[in-house]
DNA sequence: GACTCTATCTCGGTA
DNA sequence: TACCGAGGTAGAGTC
């Protein structure tokens, strides 16, 4: 990785266009190419960057990258305060605990939190416009279909809408009960769900992970 | 800018739990006190970060960082190459063109592209659930909704449905048609727009920009 | 503070 | 490659 602390200019030109005028900031060359400018502020985002693939020609005082999707990236120096390079190797990865899909993963192996008698059909049950994450049948045999989210708002409520209007339509199904399943569930998501008679039902992630059968057994 | 590059791991708990194992990294710390670590590939976003409002500390060969929201970052240091300190100022900021809001100005400019007659009535109409980017009338006095986006998606679609709804609760402008307008639209939202009878536009923002009237008389 | 929506969203998966 | 969906989305604007 390099790292030039330069006062600069910058100018994109591609998805849109802009720039940015002369100041101090932070560029940061990484190993696969790809290029990110800092100002001293905000820690997530850089004001302007190219990812990889593309190409860097260094010429006098520009920096000048260009990719295959005819973006390109002008970064004129003005006054270099540092200019290092760090060899960094490989980067093992991140490992995450907790996103959507070990909340499938964990509703799918005890859906009677759903309502008692409740039995899974299938993981990401295929429709026209796209899987629904749970396919259930309640204690009746009823079909339900299930929306699992971090956090419930309205989107996954037009998202379940969807799936029930294409699923409602197969007669081997009809009628199919929709349930939002989330840690948390917005006031509006709840009362648009309600709306539309879809239930929704609050997870509470470690007490799902503390009734994996296969975890009671170790205890 | 503080820069360490260090050998570090790190751990994140909040919204989720993360962990990343040893490995020399970029630690960034910007002057409002986020922070972000940077591996050495991908541009855009950091493997941890945390972003103000947040508490620092420093012990040892730690670094621990809280913040309101009960989200923590541990970073340990286990061999620190370089820690150095840049002054770089405030930044004046980046400007842009070509944004969905200059999209919607130029289409209110140059309304009859989305057919013969069609003139503006008001951008930024209200409704209760938020404003509909142009409503327009068409060359027979038809009122039309236009949500604008760069990108025509299913999210665009929905949120057009939902001004759609309201507004032709409105006996003054009922019925009221719906008109999708985006740089690309992609097949699953045109797909869903038709079956609400939701017409789609493809628009041309270096053709709208030469079609603006005052750019016109220049020539 | 809560809600809404845009984004050069990024990133990962899949067909 | 394009499409689709999740994200610790972030960030800006509004109320």
């Amino acid at each position: 990785m390099r790292l030039i602390v330069a006062r600069c200019s910058v100018e994109y030109t591609g998805r849109l266009d802009a720039s940015l005028p002369t100041a101090v900031r932070l560029i940061m060359v990484k190993q696969d190419g790809c290029i990110a400018v800092h100002a001293d502020g905000g820690a997530y985002k850089p004001l302007n960057w190219m990812n990889a693939p593309n190409t860097l020609v260094e010429a006098d005082d520009l920096l000048v990258v260009t990719n295959p999707k005819d973006e390109r990236l002008v970064i004129r120096l003005e006054e270099v305060f540092s200019d290092t390079t760090v060899l960094m190797g490989e980067d093992p990865g991140l490992t995450k605990d907790g996103v959507e899909a070990h909340l499938q993963e964990l509703l799918a192996l005890t859906p009677g939190v759903l309502g008692e008698g409740t039995v899974l059909v299938q993981r990401e049950y295929p429709t026209e416009l796209g899987p629904v994450d749970l396919l259930c049948r309640d204690g009746t045999g009823v079909a339900i279909a299930v929306e699992i989210k971090r956090r419930g708002e309205i989107d996954g409520v037009e998202q379940l809408s969807r799936y029930l209007e294409r699923l409602n339509r197969d007669g081997t199904l009809r009628p199919v009960r929709g349930i939002l399943a989330a840690q948390v569930i917005r006031p509006q998501a709840r009362a648009l769900a309600q709306s539309r008679g879809i239930e929704c039902v609050t997870l509470d992630y470690d007490g799902l992970r503390g009734m994996r059968p296969d975890e009671l057994r170790l205890f």
